[in-house]
DNA sequence: AATCGGTGTAATATAATATGTTACAACGAT
DNA sequence: ATCGTTGTAACATATTATATTACACCGATT
């Protein structure tokens, strides 16, 4: 059981457009070579980093920028902005109400579980996508 | 996107099996009628508790019981037993090896979230199945 | 040794979700 | 007007999770 590969795709996304901002139009197109998907994926994905507004694209003319600066643009900002913002796990939704193990268990796990899922996303918080840049730039620089 | 029920499913398997190991035989369609699920999910999940070494399964005569005491077994044995083992998000398999990004992201952002996947890990050591029952217990009393 | 409730598991069905693809209207610069 | 591009709908496909039926096998009890 996994994340889709939203939050990847779309990291990957902010990543080009910063990347060769002074080097090409990152089009849809051009974004769709680098990930390796359908220029249609990218679009959609663009078009829910455009409404979390970390990105704007230009209608027409075509290419997108990012509103903020890298360092200011978190794992935590890309993954609010591609899932849906709900429970780590799902839940049986009828229980036996007669047994106390039933009635009771999506209060006391559910506590447990959505603090678990608060700490993942405090951790998203400490990425930018200024340090993945710069991962990714001393990787290009060893090869 | 959300994990599925398995942890949940089996997390109330075990909590039964401890509630009512003096009061009931837990066979399969008994843990199926607090659960509300099929009593072929539970088998299936109780062979992973099993396997995992959770449980005991009387063949033949029926009911299940914990091989440790509830204080030793945590969400992290459990989510184990009925998860595989494998990475938060998926990635896309085929980015274009020719960009430094598509080259790249894989090993950069995929380190970050492993780092992630593990607090999730040392968040579930922190949370037996003797902490759940006596959360349900509490409520129960104050029913 | 026959019965009975139960387990383990295969086979299949159904549903939900993610992803891929085609198509096309609307946009804006030239 | 044209051109490359975006936004989006519609549909196809693949994958996964869950539900359900069926049945061989098990082990205690009689």
């Amino acid at each position: 059981m996994q994340f889709s590969f939203r939050l990847p795709v779309a990291t990957h996304i902010l990543l080009c457009i910063e990347r060769f901002k002074d080097e090409y139009k990152t089009t849809s197109t051009f974004l769709a070579s680098s990930v390796n998907v359908n220029p249609v994926i990218i679009r959609k994905t663009l078009g829910q980093l455009k409404a979390a507004g970390l990105v704007d694209v230009a209608a027409g003319v075509g290419g997108a920028k990012l509103t903020k600066s890298p360092e200011d643009i978190t794992l935590w900002d890309v993954f609010q902005a591609v899932e849906e913002d709900e429970d780590l796990f799902h839940f049986q939704e009828n229980p036996n109400p007669k047994c106390p193990v039933g009635r009771n268990i999506h209060g006391v796990l559910g506590d447990r579980l959505e603090e678990v899922r608060q700490h993942m996303l405090a951790d998203f918080k400490k990425v930018t996508i200024a340090d993945l840049l710069a991962s990714i730039e001393a990787k290009e620089a060893a090869e």
